[in-house]
DNA sequence: ATTAGCACTCTTGTCTTCCGAGTGCTAATG
DNA sequence: CATTAGCACTCGGAAGACAAGAGTGCTAAT
């Protein structure tokens, strides 16, 4: 399809005024706001054509116009203008963060919230990926008779611990010993490339104790194919009462309960740690539940190697513009903090 | 003030029939439904002298009667029967606790969602409180030049860690020795009574390396004296939607914005950890924020050491009997657990 | 191709009316 | 004296009527 430069920039105003003020614009108030020099009559006509193309739709005959999700997707893709939103406290970020030194989870719910403050919408965003990360050490902690902590650190300066059943006849030096062996052999490789099979001289410990082994390589297994839900971090989850298409409880109901299926947040992010930035209106081809609401997301990584995602969901009418930009500046900085830690 | 046994009857059936129902409640339904011996007209004036007792309020002349809060209260320390509500859900809990073996903070969180199923309320509870627990191990484990994690492990089976700076000529070793000395000495004391000074042979340590000891010293001194807004868990946000109250999306803002505050929360369950079961209908005196809220608490133990508490947050007009035996049979069995772990 | 003008449509807010639920009071009753 | 039947009164909410306003589509003029 082909479109005059009036009738994109007629859509372009449209969609701006719609985005910001929730109310269907009519001819009249684009031609008085965005353009003075054409009349509303011919405004009128330009946004007939483009009901007819199918992007713009008429909630009832005598009320302006609104965007169709064609005409958001187009807009994000073609018409929309970078918006240079360079507000103090998204330069500021990366000295926030550095400040919270090492503490990863915090790092990335600091960043949520930032991006939070700064678009009005909620955001979501997934935890360094331990699959996607590097080990560092292994500890094997007693805890009880028969239970033991196991604590994996990665380099992207995460954590993440788990009980699991031992023999109690499993004593602690047995445990001190075998998280040094660990440490010392798969540090600085790839969690997914972790095998305890592939460790020398344990011969004995996996004899002696063979439900013990297999209990804490399965472990380190199962962190290597799913993340948990808990990797999903939201803010600011009330946000979303600040705009009017949630007024009826239905509607805010679904959000929440959009909100609890954490799987779903989880795989929208894991998609988008492996596609870098990513916008989704309405649930787009592939995400039926999200229909009447966007997300936008963006990967950060430690040097080139992406390894979480951050985000924001929210109604279909969203400021993409500014969104997008916060998101990649918030994402660059969360990158850099990132990747300062581990070359350090 | 005194009541006639029939007041008593009359004030009860109205506030049952309004948490069921949430209408103002007039004389002939609590004729028709609860004293089909009395007529109308003489429950007409009882009604009247409760409410110039201040018992029942009257939202408009024409409207049935209301229960004030101070009948609220009432009916919570005198008049409110027992519940007995024994589902199959409550009857299984601690079979479903059990299996989570001992990660402690997975069962609160669990006892949290069962809480919220059984009673359609928010759900908040505290995670075992450190401070109230004893020390099982510490474990420094080094995660980026300059930077520790301190791993906390305690007799409830709750885990704790942080970052800490350390000095960058501390070495691994070094790190494992502390650890094992410091879990030697302070094993099964109270965290409370944990102070590093109090360590032999350790004066080397101190010395060398003054500013990393006294990291170590200060963030277990913190441990104790401030639980952090993490320790908070909520369960069930959505729920809320279903009470015609929180129809207006102001009232649902405030709602959501209350659950934001975790100080707040967190300083409701630490005194009902001390105080075990409490119910606060619309902040009584304490808690000017809560008004228009309900909160009801009860802690949690180990053996008789009271160290969490469980609760859930709603509407004013709540199910107050249901409510309290929920939680206090999920806090019983909350309560078995813990102590069996802690014993075995 | 653009635009002025106008009739037409449809929503929104306001006003009125009407109904019903509920009350308070009085007088009758056991 | 407590209880109750009866009735007038009050008020909120639903339904309908109406006007105002915003916006459109079409036609004819430029």
């Amino acid at each position: 399809m082909n479109f005059s430069e009036r009738q994109l920039a007629i859509l372009n105003a449209i969609i701006c005024d719609y985005i910001e003020t929730a109310v269907p614009v009519g001819s009249r108030t684009i031609a008085r706001k965005y353009m003075p020099d054409i009349s509303s009559a011919t405004i009128r006509n330009e946004m007939s054509d483009l009901e007819h193309m199918g992007l713009l739709i008429q909630p009832h005959t005598s009320a302006g116009r609104i965007p169709s999700q064609t005409a958001y997707r187009m807009y994000v893709n073609k018409i929309m203008e970078e918006h240079d939103f360079d507000d103090y406290k998204i330069n500021h970020i990366e000295d926030d963060f550095v400040k919270l030194k090492g503490e990863m989870l915090q790092v990335v719910r600091n960043a949520a919230a930032l991006i939070n403050m700064n678009t009005n919408y909620t955001a979501i965003a997934l935890t360094p990926q331990l699959r996607r990360t590097t080990l560092k050490r292994i500890q094997l902690i007693p805890v009880a008779k028969g239970l033991v902590l196991v604590v994996m650190v990665t380099d992207a300066a995460r954590v993440k611990q788990k009980m699991i059943n031992v023999p109690v006849n499993v004593n602690e030096s047995l445990l001190d010993e075998l998280s040094f062996v660990i440490s010392k052999r798969f540090s600085g490789q790839a969690i997914a490339d972790i095998d305890l099979n592939l460790l020398d001289g344990i011969s004995d410990i996996k004899n002696e104790h063979p439900a013990f082994f297999e209990s804490i390589n399965n472990y380190i297994a199962e962190v290597v194919v799913k993340s948990d839900s808990s990797d999903v971090v939201l803010e600011g989850v009330k946000c979303i009462f600040d705009y009017p298409e949630y007024r009826e409880v239905s509607h805010a109901k679904r959000f929440l309960n959009l909100l609890d299926s954490k799987e779903l947040l989880q795989k929208i992010l894991s998609d988008s740690t492996r596609k870098g930035t990513s916008v989704i209106i309405s649930g787009g081809d592939s995400y039926r539940e999200l229909e009447d609401f966007s997300v936008v997301t963006t990967s950060y990584k430690v040097g080139s190697r992406p390894i979480g995602a951050i985000g924001v969901i929210g109604p279909v009418r969203m400021d993409y513009s500014k969104v997008i930009n916060v998101l990649e500046k918030t994402g660059k900085a969360l990158s850099n903090v990132m990747t300062s830690y581990i070359n350090e």
